[in-house]
DNA sequence: ACCTGAACACCGTTCAAGT
DNA sequence: ACCTGAACACCGTTCAAGT
């Protein structure tokens, strides 16, 4: 064997890839290996370490791939609704949804950690970046009157806390007795926290 | 070698809890392995796999341990602050402050999982049950009119809030540029937060 | 140039064998 | 009864050797 070039350095990329996010689909995160996904492609180990800086890299692709579904999906909602405040509630609600419907994509994305020396890369950062960006244009147009730094607060206040609810739903062991489904934590949140930022904005 | 006998079953266990503590504050989650609590202990790895079922139980009794202090902490601020607004904000930056002060150990809590056949233990699920009714506790004295069911929907929007806060706190690429303070966002959630949830029950 | 497969240093877990 | 240490089936990663 050697010397076989069926596939360019592209396409074995890609090909790697798309295992690896088969992987996490099926297994979850934990169900991803060098090992796995070179036998699900074809190729030895070897190959992959030729293609990859390491097995992170390969996670963090496949992670950014559902992160880019994510965006889309949020996207669309926000052109779909004009108004700035049902806007907002939807995209928190599709936020949500998306990490029920996508539960080992999800969770791979938010529990995959990087070794301390590796720098996260750009097409990484870029789409964290444009998740937070969305969020902010759409503080943003519900307060127009309020300026870039308190934009900035609110927006990173209010995602924060639509995370936490998105991650202990996951865990789910918070919900235990049917009482409150996380739909109705996320309205609580977000209608609250909002309607007393936009009322102190008022104010001033 | 064998029948040593230097320790009882229950020395052997407390030591190993021990250095699994002291890896995590030093490691973090990733640096536990059973061999390398064994070696702490003198004891091989067999040893320890007649006092624990599996390397997540030891784990489990490890931030058992973390979450008690945990509790301690909001207990004290609980009892010092009698004041229900005051009260609920102290504690909810204590919480955050316990992550920041015991980052490795507050990680390990919340990013340790389970296999799926694995049944949580009582001792530990007790130790949740706690957090959550301490938090259900001090929203009940912020607003006494208001029945049960809507306390708890209101304490775990919070908390669930509160915690996203934390953990997007503690991978920090939220803050970059110092404009936000952890401290910051979850004053914000928090008064903004309950004075909507006060004043929509004062209109009820 | 491309790919392999063995090697290294690790895992969690089990269990026959020793005292 | 208690403890060991080798074994099994896995990891991530590297690299000499083959074509």
């Amino acid at each position: 064997m050697a010397r076989r070039n069926d596939h360019t350095r592209e396409e074995i990329q890609g090909m790697a890839i798309d295992a690896t996010r088969t992987l996490i689909a099926k297994e979850g995160l934990e169900g991803v290996s060098a090992r796995k996904v070179a036998q699900k492609i074809g190729y030895t180990v070897g190959t992959l370490y030729q293609n990859f800086e390491n097995i992170h890299e390969l996670i963090l692709h496949a992670n950014a791939f559902s992160l880019t579904q994510l965006l889309v999906e949020l996207e669309k909602v926000y052109q779909a609704e004009p108004r700035a405040l049902p806007r907002i509630i939807r995209i928190a609600n599709t936020y949500l949804d998306f990490g029920q419907r996508h539960e080992k994509q999800w969770i791979a994305i938010f529990r995959h950690t990087l070794p301390r020396d590796f720098i996260m890369p750009d097409w990484y950062q870029a789409r964290i970046d444009a998740l937070f960006s969305l969020i902010e244009r759409a503080v943003r147009e519900l307060a127009p009157g309020r300026d870039k730094k308190q934009i900035q607060l609110a927006s990173r206040t209010l995602w924060s806390s639509v995370h936490g609810i998105c991650i202990l739903n996951i865990g789910n062991k918070l919900y235990s007795d049917n009482i409150a489904t996380p739909q109705t934590l996320m309205q609580s949140l977000v209608t609250h926290y909002l309607s007393a930022w936009i009322q102190e904005g008022s104010k001033a």
